[in-house]
Parts: C-alpha cells; sequence; structure tokens
DNA sequence: CAGTGGTCTAGACCACTGG
DNA sequence: CAGTGGTCTAGACCACTGG
C-alpha cells in the first residue's frame, strides 16, 4: 500500500504543475488537506513538510504555507551542462540555435584562444530554457583542432557542453564571474530587461584551450552556488 | 519552551562531535531515544528526521540509522579578503566603517544564522576601497558566541574576513552569487549606478554558522576569477 | 477573534533486516 | 523471532498572524 503522504504530495505538485498555485501562492492548510484527502493533519503535514525540506514550499506559522518562489541555485565548482541541471531540476529543458557558423579569429579572439589571427574557428550561440523561459544565452567560440565536427552536431539534442567533453575531455578551466547590462540584442533573446550574471569560461583540454564560452543569465533566473569544506 | 526534539537533535550531535558516534555508526535506536529523553517515539523520531534532511544522519529500514559518511572535500574557491586582494594588485585599500553595533536578531537574520530570535548579534556594515574608489559594500552579521570581541575590533587595522579568521577558524563556507541593482542607500555608498554582484556567504566554525555576509561589488570594478584544474 | 503552523502524546500496524 | 524504521491516528496545547 502507497504511503497516503505521498498521495497529498503528489496532489500538491500537480497543482503546482499546472499552475493552479504559483510562486508566492498560498496552498491549502494542513487542516484543509487532512480533511480533502480524509487522514490526519499529522500525515497531510507530512507531506507538507517533505515538500518543505525539498524546497518547494515554505512555511510561516499564523500565516499559512507558500509555493516557494525558486531561483536556482548552481554550483561554482563544476562545470556545469545547463541540460542536466534543468532536467535535475524537474523542469523542462529546451534550446535554441541562434547560430551555428565557422568564422575567422580576430585579434581579440585569436588571443583568448592562443592561436593565430584569421584562423578558422567555429562560433555558435544557443539559447537555453527552462520550462520556455530563458535561463542562459551561450556564445562560444571552439578550437576545430579539438573538435572537428562541432560544426556538425545536432545542439537540440546534446549541448554544446556536453559534447565537447566527449570529444574533447576538460583537464582545465577558468572562470570570470561579473554583473552587467548585456547589449539589447542578447536582452531580447533572453526576453528580459535585467542586469545579468555574466561567465566567461575557457575550458582546456590535453591539447591546450578547447573552447571559450560566455553566458549569460538573467540575475532573477539564475544564481551561483557553492558549498566548501577545509 | 524549547523544542524537545531540538534537545534530542543536540544530543546526537554532541555525540558525533565528540567521537562517540563516528561515520557509518549505528546511532541509538529511535525508541532507545524515545525512552532516554522520555519522549514519545515520534518525537525522537523527528531529531532524527531534521538530521537525516540535513544530510547527518542515513536511515535503514530494519537496519537502524547510522552516521553519514563526510561529504567530498573541494577547496577549490577561497574565501577572500579583500584587503590582501587589492593590496595584491599593487593598489592603495581603505576602508569605511558604516556601521558597528549591537542588535536583536529578528526573524530572517535568526534563521540564517541558526540562532534564537531576540538574541544578541554584532552587525556592521562596511565599505571597502581601492585607491579610494568603492569596490565592496560589506553588510555582516556575526553570532557573538564565535566572536565575543567582534565589536571592538579596529576594522581600519584589520577587515572582520581576516579577525574572524583569527578567532573562529572556519571549517566551512557557501556562498551564492548573483546580480541585482541594490538599494540606493548600497549604490550611493558605492558611488555607483551599475548593476552589482551580490555574493551571500555563510562561514561555520566547527560550533555552527559564525558570520553571514552580504558583499556587493558594483559590476564594472569587480569581476570573480577562478581556476579549476582536473 | 478564528485560523495558521509547531510541537507532542500514546498508542497502532506495517515492511524489512538479521540471526 | 525480536528489533528496526515507515506510516498513521485522533486527539491536545501552543505561538503566531491578520482582521
Amino acid at each position: 500500500m502507497r504511503a497516503r503522504y505521498l498521495t497529498i504530495k503528489d496532489y500538491i505538485l500537480d497543482q503546482i504543475e499546472i499552475g493552479v498555485w504559483r510562486a508566492s501562492d498560498k496552498v491549502s492548510s494542513e487542516n484543509e488537506l487532512a480533511q480533502k484527502f480524509s487522514v490526519s493533519r499529522m500525515t497531510a503535514r507530512k507531506a507538507v513538510d517533505t515538500l518543505c525540506s525539498e524546497g518547494t514550499l515554505v512555511r510561516s506559522q499564523g500565516l499559512g504555507t507558500f509555493v516557494a518562489d525558486r531561483r536556482p541555485v548552481s554550483s561554482l565548482l563544476e562545470i556545469h551542462n545547463i541540460a542536466d541541471e534543468v532536467v535535475g531540476r524537474g523542469h523542462d529543458y529546451t534550446c535554441r540555435v541562434i547560430k551555428l557558423e565557422e568564422i575567422l579569429t580576430d585579434k581579440s579572439a585569436a588571443n583568448l584562444l592562443e592561436m593565430s589571427e584569421k584562423q578558422n574557428v567555429y562560433h555558435s550561440i544557443l539559447v537555453h530554457l527552462e520550462d520556455n523561459i530563458p535561463v542562459q544565452y551561450e556564445d562560444r567560440l571552439v578550437n576545430p583542432k579539438h573538435a572537428p565536427d562541432y560544426i556538425h552536431q545536432d545542439f537540440l539534442a546534446q549541448t554544446p557542453n556536453a559534447y565537447l567533453s566527449i570529444v574533447a575531455p576538460l583537464t582545465e578551466a577558468d572562470h570570470i564571474v561579473e554583473a552587467l547590462v548585456p547589449s539589447k540584442t542578447i536582452l531580447s533573446e533572453l526576453d528580459s530587461d535585467q542586469p545579468c550574471l555574466k561567465i566567461t569560461r575557457r575550458t582546456w583540454s590535453r591539447r591546450g584551450i578547447a573552447s571559450i564560452a560566455y553566458l549569460y543569465h538573467p540575475g532573477d533566473r539564475y544564481r551561483l552556488g557553492g558549498h566548501l569544506q577545509f
């Protein structure tokens, strides 16, 4: 016999899923849930308990229980795959390919990739969406030496990050994190007017710099987190 | 009246702290705890519940409850001391103390510091300047238990971070990085109208959370960097 | 004030594990 | 088998919030 509190938990998750309860909304009280499902209040409470500890709901004594206003937190310490992150949060991941082309390095790109000027490099621009809301604008340069077939990939099936980690396993990375208001082009692709968290990340494989990525995240939809132990 | 399950929770944490129970050891059963503390099993269970959801204990039906194995250590990102950073760049470091006071915890501060409400905590606000230009607005709460003399320090001579790392050596930290436009008060102290990089950092010493800091950096004057090797 | 969540009791039956 | 955790009941009193 399946636990009754799980039925209630599913019910709450369903209501959130179909949009009956949205972020910051008040959900049914413990007594209402208990009555609706003909269980004791302790059992209804357990359903709410588990959703609180999972970060889906937040409680406030005397006020009620509310859908958490949740911006995702991801790790600074890992090289993350945005698709895995989104799916890991139980959300729908999609992506739009804005650009996928071969270009010649200019001075700045050549410097960053430690190549010489006017060499072929691959250039891709993608927008990653979580439940159809843009969460990352990814502008990436790739050294063809490390990933010769990069330009023929289907990035709807596999993110650039995931593909690169297979053909050119990472040995090293650096990143710079900053806050800024990006260009209008980028803001429009992100459908946002917020300041962005920009991550500039260079990744090395065994034979040198494989790729440089500029990742823009709307400040109100994305946070970076990390936990350290000494 | 303090909740009884918290007493039991503290007891379990103490036993782990002093080494009576080590990683993978079996801890007292729920019935034993209930009897020892003269509470119902549900109450003993609640203490174990919270420690499970915090990752300290793991349960196994039919077997018992065990101390969780330690999480992997990642010491890749350092806790920065802004003064060292600035001096390291060959620039002039100064700082303004905006506030240094003793206040009572409100609900939110109590939650974040894992203290109860209306306890004394120290509160400091500083602005750190590089060549006389503000680069960081630091709003910090400190648990007096970990640093009783915090409020008597001269932060023109030594940053809060440097002081705390001496009196309450760090064992753990977490941080969240986000981009936002801060309040007018903060913008005015920073003499900036740019979006900011906000770092929320909690630091632990052995006995719990020692301090929580909100660090605001104007987006055009500060970047966060890191380098990883695999 | 009525309603909310926070804690707690003293029971119960269950599924599961090892011996 | 006895002991463990997993679930559940039908109550209780409390602190807190808004009106």
